[in-house]
DNA sequence: CGGTAAATAGCCCGATGGGGCTAACTCGGG
DNA sequence: CCCGAGTTAGCCCCATCGGGCTATTTACCG
């Protein structure tokens, strides 16, 4: 055994997943999969235990989700190396995945090619995003962030509430809340509110 | 070898999660996975040839979705038998799939024995659906399903577009689609457009 | 200590939305 | 051959929304 191998953590709620990674991955003469969680929490405590070169991260999960897992990894080795996975990319997880400390990000129906070079190269320190996924980054920090009262007016546009029935939920006047919106408007770059509320969805700045 | 194995055909479009099902399914003395498929014409064609007995499917794939393929494969083979597999479930999904002809579903991030419970039981067809899903089907029986130009107008209104653009986009008064909406928010059972949005995303009666 | 951003609240006003109601026309099934 | 559903279209009316504008308080950052 010339080269140590890379030690792996895998952190998936799907068992099948877990099951699926671990397969490809123990294939491989240079990787080993020291341990799997299933919640961000499970994530933490095998972590501390076995301190694996690299751990895959699923983005959705519930309780605490990939993101904050992430962060929360960071916080305490901050050399830690993230690679997350998700199933579908909004841009706001990627996003947040990557603000947390990831280094790199893949979609979960790519081929194994690809999925075991990444790894390699996270490990190696040599990975670079892709262009495409760098642009929309861009573009994201170029946007300008809602703030913690602006998002939570705009959870509840998303459930469809009236500009009264908010003020009401959230203890202020209408007119308070018909200022959230128009900033909202402004800031997400739409017109009404059912774009905002569709465009909150597809960004996953809310949680359907 | 008393009794024959129980053959499977997988369809889905993650590497990861077909290798992860193989392993699973492999490692019962009862069953054997005799295909495997990453697309709905992939699925098509693997059936005919091996004729399984039993066909996991996932139900959101890119081109031809799984309650497509499902009810492509039924309409050869009536008496095919197909668990549905999905990873989040919107209730409209879940319909469509059973309509077409589905014999159950499952969500991805269940424990292997109630996976190997509902496979064998749905072989042996022994399998009943799970009493919250059957209520959500009967609510959906109950709820008047959209006409089709009431789901088109219902697709511009998930886009943003105003009454009256919604009017000339569909070449009619705009009289003509506020009367829609009306329908619309009626059958939805909703108060205005954003809940009318939100609720058509999160039953997936159109795609986001 | 001064500037900036967030959160609060008010005003006016035109545009939009949604409720209720009527009424054509068309097309397919009983 | 008529009935029902779907699609079309109009009417009135008022609540809601969104744009534009100003203003106060708090709180944080440089």
């Amino acid at each position: 055994m010339a080269k140590p191998k890379i030690r792996l953590l895998l952190v998936d709620d799907h068992l099948v997943v877990r099951i699926g990674l671990r397969s490809l991955l123990e294939m491989q003469p240079d990787l080993t999969v020291v341990a799997e969680a299933a919640s961000g929490a499970a994530a933490l405590k095998e972590f501390e235990r076995h301190q694996p070169d690299l751990t895959l991260m699923d983005l959705r999960m519930p309780e605490m989700d990939g993101a904050a897992t992430t962060a929360a990894i960071r916080a305490k080795s901050p050399d830690a190396r993230v690679l997350v996975l998700t199933t579908f990319d909004t841009d706001e997880d990627i996003f947040r995945a990557l603000q947390a400390g990831a280094c790199g990000y893949l979609l979960k129906n790519t081929d194994s090619e690809p999925l075991l070079k990444t790894i390699r190269a996270v490990h190696a320190g040599t990975y670079r995003l892709p262009a495409e996924v760098a642009a929309r980054l861009a573009q994201r920090q170029a946007a300008p962030e809602l703030s913690p009262r602006e998002r939570e007016v705009l959870e509840l546009i998303v459930k469809g509430r009236s500009n009264k029935e908010i003020g009401s939920a959230l203890g202020v006047a209408e007119n308070t809340v018909k200022n959230h919106v128009k900033v909202i408007l402004d800031k997400l770059g739409v017109q009404d509110r059912t774009q905002a509320a569709t465009t909150a969805i597809q960004r996953g700045i809310v949680r359907l």
